[in-house]
DNA sequence: AAATGTGAAATCATTCACAGCA
DNA sequence: TGCTGTGAATGATTTCACATTT
């Protein structure tokens, strides 16, 4: 009944459970069924059981889970109770974005530096960062224990940048670039692609005409 | 052999694959082997000729796929070898970075209008757009032929968005706001996260320790 | 000789259904 | 009574393996 095989699927849809858990807290909620999940989630409620039932043993028989109680769980299980420092790579349009985006810091995630080649930009300023060139990426990884990459430059350079991120012990990268990036087994690896999602659409709309 | 009941994780898939074909098709590559591109794309070659074939027959035995053909059909079967118009809702930091995002309109989406409520936005001109009050969206939706909704705006006004897209017959919608949304059935929803993304990660780094 | 297309087999994921507990 | 936790059943997806074609 402990961390011996989870899938991946179920990993991934433990931050939708934290989600959905923190807005109940707000809520002031003190228990929450599977059934009650389900329903904001738009999903079973024996999925959330079975999933649930992958790391413990949370509730309670005829009453259902404590929001607290499991919230915190669940932090734990995905180590949301401590603080992750990510590197950003590119400050273009996207990257800046990514730097003024208020909804990392409060989840864990903490962006404590960012890189670009383009000699322009090195020096600038953005928010509390100041652009340092990729020259300085190995030292600045090992000085801040930076575990997680985040890649915003164009696509054409992106695989450089990832490669150079795995050179540097970077264990995550999350990937903006339109790529399909190869990273050494052992890396994980997070895609967000809007133009992917988009293209999966359109197969189902246009079946509506 | 036909659109019969396609597996929804295969047309997610598609798109990786037009992906792949472009690129290959810019190298001047004729021809490629479900091996070749299931390097490319760290897959399996019998899980991309298993995906293709609930299609047609695309190949050639002994030789492989003709890229320019195989990309030709998957576009078509995709509904990317048209136009689609989209709409923007919310221009804060994150809208803005979406209407300058030079991805999509290569990609056969256009972003032909933009739309927030606050009263200092509107009337704004970000690239080609001048920002609309929300009271015009039915009119605007109608006239441009709008099938999609592009929702960049705080979690707390998110739904609401939704709720009106919807009601004004939009079809599909990319949602970066972080919440579960609500929609009817009929409705191709595909949500933008990367916060949830990071929270799957760190439940793998946090196992490299 | 090489690679497709595809039934059949194997694996993986979800849902069912109910014993057990509060 | 109400809801969890979980084996068993079902359903979905992936992989295998090979006949077939160029």
């Amino acid at each position: 009944m402990e961390t011996f095989e989870v899938p991946e699927v179920v990993v991934l849809r433990l931050p939708l459970y934290v989600r959905a858990l923190t807005q109940l807290l707000a809520d002031e909620m003190e228990v929450v069924s599977s059934q009650q999940l389900g329903n904001r989630l738009q999903m079973t409620p024996a999925q959330i059981r079975k999933d649930l039932s992958y790391f413990g043993r949370f509730g309670k028989q005829g009453r259902g889970y404590n929001v607290h109680f499991l919230l915190a769980e669940l932090r734990q299980i995905l180590g949301l109770d401590r603080e992750w420092c990510a590197c950003l790579i590119g400050v273009g349009r996207l990257g800046r974005a990514i730097i003024n985006y208020p909804g990392f810091t409060p989840q864990a995630f903490n962006v404590v530096a960012a890189f670009d080649n383009d000699p322009d930009q090195v020096g600038q300023a953005f928010g509390r960062l100041t652009v340092q060139p990729m020259s300085e990426l190995p030292e600045t990884i090992a000085a801040r224990d930076i575990r997680i990459g985040i890649v915003a430059v164009p696509a054409s350079h992106a695989q450089t940048v990832i490669d150079a991120l795995v050179q540097n012990n970077v264990q995550g990268i999350l990937n903006y670039a339109p790529i399909a990036p190869q990273v050494p087994m052992g890396i994980v690896m997070r895609n967000i692609d809007p133009v992917l999602s988009l293209q999966s659409m359109t197969f189902y709309l246009q079946q509506m005409d």
